[in-house]
DNA sequence: TATTTTGGTAGCATGTTGCAACCGTCGAGG
DNA sequence: CCTCGACGGTTGCAACATGCTACCAAAATA
């Protein structure tokens, strides 16, 4: 089991998302399940992990309400992973990880999958941090505010 | 150590970002030097965590490239750990981070420190993830595109 | 010079991961 | 039906990582 109920009382939501995916399959089984992977044995496949680790993360999503578990789409008996409204809303997430890939772990010529505009078959446009009124901001250019009680 | 070098060859950005960052403190280290941190006993008092596991997340990170060893900015003869620019390059990952957390782990009256636009003073506008020319992308409007060798 | 702070390291208990073996259920073929 | 392989796990155990505490040397402070 992931049992770090440590920061749980954190005030920060970076410390709370991290406490629910920041574990190294969680993320990969995120992705994964954003590229399509339903199954148990898919997910297995494609990540060389352990049954029994796999079988834990993903019991560890389903009760953080990231990933679902559905009766399978082909009918038959068995069950398949979904994605829940919040799993999905990891979506900027995995984008960025993946541009942050991208750029910092590849020699230009490296091939790599890539994620695609599925209508233009043209790469994503990179993530960009945006003011209220839309200014680009860079890191300097914003602070924590600590909210006491309010 | 993190010494997970399972997916090195991996052709899959994430997998490679997660592989350098994706541990449960690396990314909270991460957040606080964005957030002015520069000391070890600044990132320790911050985090709560165990000095010998912040010295080698620290050690790893620097390995990594993301962090990067320099003399105090005071004068003193203590080092201090700033960001490399391929660490600066996680501003979107924790960005987005945040604001999946403030979106999915906090009631709406309940008080989370926030992540602001120094001048203005306002929150950021919400991560999105856009095409080649600018159109807004649900995670179905993506695929992933295997690059063979090229 | 004495004392405290800083930035670690060393040892040890505990928790987590991962491999392999096992096992019940499902589904397809005959 | 009946069997046999695939699916989706669970269990036991060994190895490894984590975290707590104690300790320590160098740097700052008084």
């Amino acid at each position: 089991m992931v049992t770090r109920t440590r920061f749980d009382d954190s005030d920060c939501p970076v410390a709370r998302s991290v406490d629910a995916i920041g574990d190294w399959w969680s993320l990969l089984i995120v992705r994964d399940a954003f590229d399509g992977s339903r199954r148990f044995g898919e997910f297995q496949r494609s990540l060389g992990v352990a049954k029994n680790i796999l079988a834990t993360r993903l019991r560890t999503l389903v009760d953080g309400g990231v990933l679902e578990s559905v009766p399978a789409s082909d009918g038959s008996a068995y069950r398949e992973y979904v994605l829940t409204p919040k799993g999905e809303a990891l979506f900027p997430v995995i984008v960025a990880l993946r541009q942050w890939g991208e750029q910092n772990f590849f020699a230009p010529d490296e091939p790599h999958s890539q994620l695609v505009d599925r209508r233009q078959g043209q790469p994503l446009r990179p993530l960009e941090v945006l003011s209220a009124d839309g200014q680009r901001l860079n890191p300097d250019d914003t602070t924590v505010h600590k909210v006491s009680t309010q």
